[in-house]
RNA sequence: GCGGGUAUCGUCUAACGGUUAAGACAUCGGUUUGUGGUACCGAGAAUUAGGGUUCGAUUCCCUGUACUCGCCCCA
């Protein structure tokens, strides 16, 4: 931003402070309330808080979080699992921008899901561009991959990616506006084997960070010429028990019947039930790629069970849909991730025919099982060594020595803002710090500092050359911790 | 988008319609000027916002907002 900018932009929030402030004044004026009373004199910081919440509001918008300092070890235990997974089994890493035409979206997802008619985050740009914040991953993808070409590379081509995706949708335990995906997808293989390994690897990264419990719910949706003859059964049949649909089924029966068979009413459930399903009309070409999935399934031996309802709300899938589950003790189940085979995406949005598939998970939900489950996770290095500082020269003298510490590898501590030396070793001590150095106006002079062992509480002065070597003598004859707890 | 529940210091919890809105944990400072723990002392810190009922509202009613649960949908 330019600093014209900025100061148009300052001013105008001036101004917008005084105008409300002037509203809020008069209306206080006009109470007159017993409440002024209790204020006057004393400026309540809550009064002040609220007035800025207002004003520049101290809440993200509805549906974003924080991920704060403690939510982190979770997040980096996650990521250095899909980082090493991903490097297993040939993923190569690719990013794609948050935003990218909503026709992008539309043709790929498809009009009529809920995604792309109710949740997108779709704008007009100042340029009057059509942009969406992306509703997942895999169209970006698919985009990239024709855009650069990727087609001449050698099949199966394997991506990796992460990265936040938006829904407007409303909010819920487990389900914000801005959640994480790791999304892998695989392009130009037919091949059912990749749609098993594909589940291999969601499983493996699953495990890897300590969920227990897990399902896999598989099943074909076939492709589009047996998908199309099975709908217009499907919709003969529904159409017959039509006044025993919910509301929104009806609808649904125009639109998108297919996901009537994924409707929670009890009526529609009835109904679902004897519904001819999917798996039994496929293809010959849909129904051997169906059943050589289930024998590589069974020969990893995976959890998985046959659900054939199971339907998913992107309108590019053909063939295998899959979902990943795990349970608690309460039976409750949550969704993990899922994903599914699209073949004709490619083509759907400008590339040449290329067999494809791919699968998302949850990262925040991953994060969410993980704490759950208490997994273990990644603990960050802690400072061994605190550096306390005494009186404005040796204030001065102490960046520089907390400088060549960190250049030689001992990760240190201080709090340089604090006075009393007191305090500091008592942030030293809670730390709980194994040396702390300490340098005062006089070691200042001397070019020394003092080496203080926090356990045995002894201390000694030492030369400035020799600071790093006395410090790291004694690191060592002390048990080293473990950085990563099993 | 629809329905239910909840809302007090940073966190967790108190307060028959009348209290200076209390406590614990956390934070910061101090207990003689250059040494940690404990203890002790002190400080800052809240009624989600706006209306209404009432002599008086944290408490009762309405509206907004946020969170939360279920639905819808999804990861």
């Amino acid at each position: 931003m330019t600093q014209a900018k900025v100061k148009i932009l300052s001013k105008q929030v001036v101004k917008k402070m005084d105008k409300k402030s002037e509203i809020s004044k008069s209306a206080k004026d006009a109470i007159v309330s017993k409440k002024n009373v209790k204020l006057a004199g004393k400026k309540s910081p809550s009064k002040v808080k609220a007035q800025v919440e207002e004003e520049i509001m101290l809440q993200p918008p509805r549906g974003m979080r924080d991920l704060l300092p403690g939510d982190q070890p979770y997040w980096s235990q996650l990521r250095r699992v899909l980082a090493r997974i991903s490097l297993e089994y040939g993923f190569g890493r690719i990013d794609t921008p948050t935003v990218e035409y909503s026709n992008l979206f539309i043709r790929s997802i498809g009009k009529g899901t809920d995604i792309v008619d109710k949740e997108m985050y779709a704008f007009t740009t100042k340029g009057g561009d059509r942009v969406a914040l992306r509703p997942e991953l895999t169209a970006g993808l698919g985009r990239a991959y024709i855009q650069h070409g990727m087609n001449v590379l050698s099949k199966p081509v394997k991506l990796f990616s992460t990265g936040p995706v938006y829904r407007y949708d409303r909010p819920q335990e487990g389900r914000y506006r801005e959640h994480f995906q790791a999304n892998f997808d695989a392009f130009g293989e037919q091949d059912p084997i990749l749609d098993a390994q594909l589940i291999q690897l969601a499983h493996r990264v699953v495990t890897s960070i300590g969920i227990k419990n897990i399902q896999f719910q598989v099943n074909s949706i076939g492709c589009p010429k047996c998908r199309k003859e099975y709908q217009n059964l499907l919709v003969a049949y529904f159409d017959s028990k039509k006044q025993k649909l919910c509301l929104n089924c009806k609808k649904r029966l125009e639109t998108n019947p297919l996901r009537i068979l994924d409707c929670k009413e009890d009526k529609c459930i009835q109904v679902s039930a004897l519904a001819p399903q999917s798996v039994d009309h496929l293809c010959i070409e849909c129904r051997v790629h169906f059943k050589s999935l289930l024998e590589y399934l069974d020969e990893l031996d995976l959890p998985y069970i046959i659900n054939p309802s199971l339907v998913r709300g992107l309108s590019y899938y053909t063939k295998t849909v899959f979902e990943i589950w795990s349970g608690d003790e309460e039976g409750k189940k949550h969704s993990l991730g899922g994903g599914g085979r699209y073949d004709h995406l490619i083509e759907q949005i400008g590339g040449e025919h290329t067999p494809a598939i791919g699968f998302g998970l949850g990262m925040d939900r991953l994060v969410q099982e993980m704490k759950r489950v208490h997994a273990k996770m990644y603990i960050e290095p802690k400072p061994r060594v605190f550096l306390a500082q005494l009186g404005d020269m040796a204030k001065k003298k102490s960046l520089n020595v907390f400088a060549e510490l960190q250049k030689n590898g001992i990760l240190t501590a201080e709090s340089f803002g604090r006075g009393s030396l007191k305090s500091q070793l008592r942030v030293a001590d809670r730390l709980g710090v194994e040396i702390t150095l300490i340098i005062g106006q006089k070691e200042a002079l001397d070019e020394t500092v003092i080496v203080k062992d926090m356990v045995s509480g002894t201390q000694e002065t030492v030369n400035h050359e020799r600071l790093i070597i006395a410090v790291k003598k004694i690191l060592k004859s002390n048990v080293v911790v473990s950085h990563c707890e099993e």
